[in-house]
DNA sequence: TTGTATGCGTTATCAT
DNA sequence: ATGATAACGCATACAA
């Protein structure tokens, strides 16, 4: 900027006024834009940060990058983001409190505008760095009801029993379901919707048809494995797909025919659930909406920072494939 | 800082020289880490990087965050650049000319450290923008030789190679080609190397037997429908896991048997490939280790700019699964 | 050891 | 319309 002012004969206020469109006389004008093209000027990203007190990043917190919901959701913030001339910083957190938390404190540091996070459990410690940061947060996943603090969720409670009543509704009785860790705050929802769904169609869940694992392939595959080594389902519930995927392997490799023999219902809705063959029918959770409105969110506390706390629903449904008895 | 230093009783300058570990008298030391601790003091991430000149950012640009292939290398690299006490930015280019570019230039800006990228076509501009880049870049995939540019790179070539020789060797003669676009340099590689290797065992490659389509499922299942509509191959070599996953559907649409009634081979050796039923036989290019080398090739001229251009190579390695006969 | 002063590259304020 | 100058928050030469 020095340079280019020195070059064109002005002063360096007036160049970074002809470089920011603001003003100045033709001839002016000219000159920077002449001297700033001459010198091959580009402006200093963090100097510009320094004055303006915006970074112009906004950070993703997600557990695991490799699970295509978070990619979903991802590329659904990206979109928005990117528009308002945003860039997308992206952390896997591997899921565990001690990383996250340090990740909501660094937050601090001021070294973004804003940040998505969805936490997979949620503890003291969450909710203390996440009321306690200077920056906007935007909590895609449950939350204590009075933390204040800006929140979009899904109702996988509600998703779950859209599962176990398509399965009921064609005629299975013998439903399983294998989840991820109880002490998830997905987990633990998707557990009681089950229980909830089974129970309002007066069916018992034994616990033999019932398997946790992690919400992973391998987990899930191995998981589905212990619950058929033991028990005959007729239909199985996976908490999302990626588990839905382990236990299709599952279920193919024990000889056993999907759907005529056991029927299978995912969630989350990915990809995977397309890719799959046969396709995986699957409860989708919204995770593209939920990020829309995520960075909607944050974009508009981030524009105005003494908004009410926002609270977000979006509603679950079926997408029925072949693995339930749907077309091809 | 300022005003830690206000509350300790010292200057700015010396709260500053605490704050950062730099000597000071026991009793300043005392006074400043309390001060500190009382107001809450957080050092402020751009004002940091203004005077240190680093971002402390490293931004990793691929086509397409939703391609396994890309999680694999991203984890690897963020493994390496997490230790070095960098962050990690994710762009997702599209894979389009302008938009890389554009991304290349927007370098000049500073606001990262160093950038890795993968273009998946290298055209006449990324080279100008990669030559003009003032921060430090490498380039993950093929490049003119005379691009003085940190390079790490795979033999696909021989890769397809690899896919075909084996497929050979299992009494296949009729093998089938899907790859994705011929103007991209992978897809051009690829094309080239599965012409060689097959005329190197002395088999005819017709027309009929060759498809293109993106790198992408729904692309790759397309391609593979209109190569099954004209032609019977006894194998099917797919220049990616997602085409792959996608020929496997079309195949079991049809009612052909994997492995028994055509083979199927991938590449890149992704999760896909393993989640895949039957599990699908890969050329792994080594995503991981490329991403580890690219990451470590880019923190080593950051620390030393005047380093002389580096150029790795990570050979390909066949991972036989059941899709190609391999076991279960 | 400590404080003063300056610089990092911009933008904004305030005279002129 | 323009220029001198003060922030922005921190780190560091240099002097004391």
């Amino acid at each position: 900027m020095h340079t280019v002012a020195a070059r064109a004969g002005v002063s360096i206020a007036s160049a970074s006024r002809v470089l920011n469109g603001l003003g100045g006389s033709a001839e002016t004008v000219r000159r920077v834009r002449e001297a700033a093209a001459a010198v091959g000027y580009v402006p200093n990203a963090i100097a510009r940060s320094l004055q303006s007190q915006r970074t112009g990043l906004i950070a993703l917190a997600v557990e695991d990058i490799g699970n295509p919901v978070y990619v979903a959701m991802m590329r659904a913030i990206e979109a928005v983001v990117a528009e308002s001339g945003h860039q997308l910083l992206v952390h896997a957190t591997g899921g565990n409190v001690a990383g996250e938390t340090a990740l909501l404190r660094r937050l601090a540091h001021r070294y973004v505008d804003g940040m998505i996070i969805s936490p997979i459990r949620v503890t003291e410690a969450h909710v203390a760095a996440l009321t306690a940061s200077p920056v906007p947060v935007v909590v895609v996943g449950q939350l204590p009801e009075d933390v204040p603090v800006d929140n979009v969720r899904a109702d996988s409670r509600t998703g779950v029993a859209l599962a176990v009543d398509h399965l009921v509704a064609a005629g299975r009785t013998r439903i399983g379901f294998v989840n991820g860790p109880l002490d998830t705050v997905p987990g633990a929802a998707r557990d009681a919707g089950f229980r909830a769904a089974m129970a309002r169609h007066g069916l018992a869940v034994e616990p033999a048809m019932v398997e946790v694992g992690d919400f992973q392939y391998a987990a899930g595959r191995a998981a589905a494995q212990r619950l058929l080594a033991r028990a005959e389902p007729d239909a199985i519930v996976c908490a999302n797909d990626l588990i839905a995927v382990g236990a299709l392997h599952a279920l193919l490799v024990t000889g056993r025919r999907v759907p005529e023999d056991v029927a299978l219902v995912g969630m989350d809705d990915t990809e995977l659930a397309q890719m799959s063959f046969p396709q995986i029918s699957s409860v989708s959770l919204g995770s593209a909406e939920r990020g829309k409105l995520a960075a909607r969110l944050l974009l508009d506390r981030i524009a105005d920072g003494t908004l009410v706390p926002r609270r977000e629903h979006v509603a679950p449904s079926l997408v029925v494939r072949t693995s339930s008895g749907g077309v091809q």
